[in-house]
DNA sequence: TGTTTTTATGTGACTTGTCATATACTCGCT
DNA sequence: AGCGAGTATATGACAAGTCACATAAAAACA
């Protein structure tokens, strides 16, 4: 399972708790790349520890809810080299935007261009996002631990989601100029 | 659900059996921006007939098992219309790869080469499929039904996993650059 | 003073997706 | 004669992911 060996990975850097894994590793660092839900994050915590891959401690605080702290375990950290050192799978790509798409032929052009653009407003703020805050965080975590390698690897990963945003925009530009210029009218053959 | 969805977009174009969604549908006509499980897209065609979105009728064959075609009614129509009609939601983006890649600063450098030419590899003969299969199943299904407006909705829909995957071979190259260039060494700052 | 946000952990119910397996017949190949 | 591939449907068991809720208190803010 992919989230085991993301948890077990973002260990590796440090103890944390469930809530730091979810809120500084998966929203603000992994955001981009892999999302997980809260409830799962937890779940998976204790898994990992019921094998033996992770262990956790309670560290009380005044008044708020004990912290728990989950550690990797040294079989934890072979569990995560083991994941490395195999290739990793490629994504089987679904995206229900362009599934969507696929299907709205029955639309008429100005509901398409509605789409299109509306579409096109979220890849770029995501875009914006991707150059901002992640960027940021990037650059904050290497002068934090000092782990230039660790961090150029983050970097490269970053791109990826930078080339991909960037050339779904440039492709909605294009079918908006495609729409605009003109498709074939609808038959009405459903049905 | 977007595999309802999917579904019912399917059948508006005619009857079928699951096994023809399965196959010619989900895997080969939609299968770049889509996938679905066998026994999801039974399932799902038995909820869709319960919720009265579509109906089947059995027909008989000599020897073999009876087909079961299943047909969108007029709320299956409605349905789909509706669902055409509201914004698409845009991908959360969760790349396995990627992933991988994040936590693979702690690799030598001739891992992580290897790493990045296997992706190559399997976006390059993605491209390879997308540019031959993919296209040719779009030219005979506009030549055999003649909708020419759904057509060219599938093949913006087809641009941008083109676009996409170019860009990530792209964005591949210029890992594997940048790592032959040098990365940072590996600190040993974990545990 | 009161309200919202942040920190922090958990459970129950549910939906979605995957894997393996079973059945059963036809057609073409060797 | 036998085998594999293609056509066709279905179920059981699971894994993965989502949604909503419950608790609890400090800190920030208006």
């Amino acid at each position: 399972m992919a989230l085991e060996h993301a948890i077990l990975g973002f260990l590796s850097g440090g103890p944390m708790t469930g809530y730091d894994l979810k809120t500084r590793c998966f929203d603000d660092a992994a955001g981009h790349l892999w999302t997980a839900d809260q409830a799962q994050v937890y779940r998976t915590l204790e898994r990992l520890e019921s094998r033996g891959l992770a262990r956790s401690k309670l560290v009380p605080q005044r008044g708020k809810p004990d912290r728990k702290l989950h550690t990797i375990t040294p079989r934890g950290r072979d569990a995560l080299a083991e994941w490395l050192r195999r290739p990793a799978e490629l994504a089987p790509s679904r995206d229900p935007f362009l599934l969507h798409l696929f299907f709205s032929g029955a639309l008429p052009d100005d509901a398409l261009l509605e789409l299109l653009a509306h579409a096109r407003e979220g890849h770029q703020l995501r875009l914006e996002h991707l150059r901002t805050d992640v960027t940021r965080d990037i650059d904050e975590w290497v002068t934090s631990t000092g782990r230039l390698r660790d961090g150029e690897v983050r970097r490269l990963a970053l791109g990826a989601s930078l080339a991909v945003t960037r050339a779904t925009i440039d492709w909605l530009d294009d079918c908006i100029d495609r729409v605009r210029r003109g498709l074939p009218p609808a038959q009405d053959g459903g049905a």
